[in-house]
DNA sequence: CTTCAATTGTTGAATATTCAATATTTTCCC
DNA sequence: GGGAAAATATTGAATATTCAACAATTGAAG
């Protein structure tokens, strides 16, 4: 396994299928979890992203956090009806719109935060500390060089 | 990089993240190849899998090309109307359908792989094949793990 | 300064996905 | 064997995502 795939390679041989089988697994496992809560994952990483108190532009959190400009679009007006977030137009730059967590949000966050660093542990268990960090950081590399 | 994610970690070290942020990169990557032939992803694997010759089930497949079963059930009637593939009853269990490409979904997956392939290879050129070869050897145990 | 192009975000229609319910066939077990 | 439970695939309604078009604002060129 894990040789450079022929045309008429197994599809389990191309490296664009194991990254999505392994992320439909890990992703499949945090929603689980997630649910305790109710919330999807993207939802997670929206309210992570925005932790850090500054406001973010559509733009910016969009690509943060893997979604399409429209899609996030209606996620935020999903999580603003449920008071998680609010937008604010942004001063400098009257195109743009600033996203900020609201207590709630920074609430739940926590709790979510709780759950998905649980998963993580989880999986380090069963899958080893080495090999984890090893993953994460041919990962991280892999995304550079991709970009 | 790499190191385990505590609650307050940014979620760019969470494994979770880096797996769906290398899946988004590669998959459009792929996406945009494949669009070449009109084709989305989900297809290439579906002819990829059916390409040896054998029926398959729908239920082994949805598992094997990673898409839920009614998802499955319309894209494959998409692809019956594009004579891609067909159905047959399964004559051991009537319950099941087996799934066959025809000669025109052979040949597009013939100039799918083409495509797959030599992206696979660019990959390789800009990213390495020490560093390919030892991801999807980690990738496949990960995904062993998890189950 | 004014006009045209680029950037940013949202919307509406078209498309795709998911969840729950259904139909069919098989398996189990008494 | 007969009836309940499990397995398999599909459907329809509800939901979510995407694509293309739009509106608003800013930047840039003449």
């Amino acid at each position: 396994m894990a040789k450079p795939p022929k045309e008429n390679s197994p599809i389990t041989e191309h490296l664009t299928y194991l990254l999505a089988h392994a992320n439909r697994e890990i992703n499949r496992q945090l929603e689980t979890r997630l649910a305790k809560e109710g919330v999807p994952v993207e939802q997670w990483r929206i309210l992570k992203v925005l932790s850090d108190g500054n406001g973010h532009s559509m733009g910016e959190l969009a690509d943060a956090v893997l979604l399409n400009h429209p899609t996030l679009t209606k996620m935020i007006d999903r999580m603003v009806s449920d008071a998680l977030v609010y937008r604010v137009q942004d001063p400098k730059d009257r195109r743009k719109v600033l996203m900020f967590v609201s207590d709630r949000g920074k609430a739940l966050c926590r709790r979510l935060n709780s759950l998905a660093v649980s998963q993580e542990e989880h999986i380090v268990e069963s899958y080893g500390d080495k090999s984890t960090t090893e993953l994460k950081r041919l990962l991280e590399s892999l995304i550079g060089s991709a970009n």
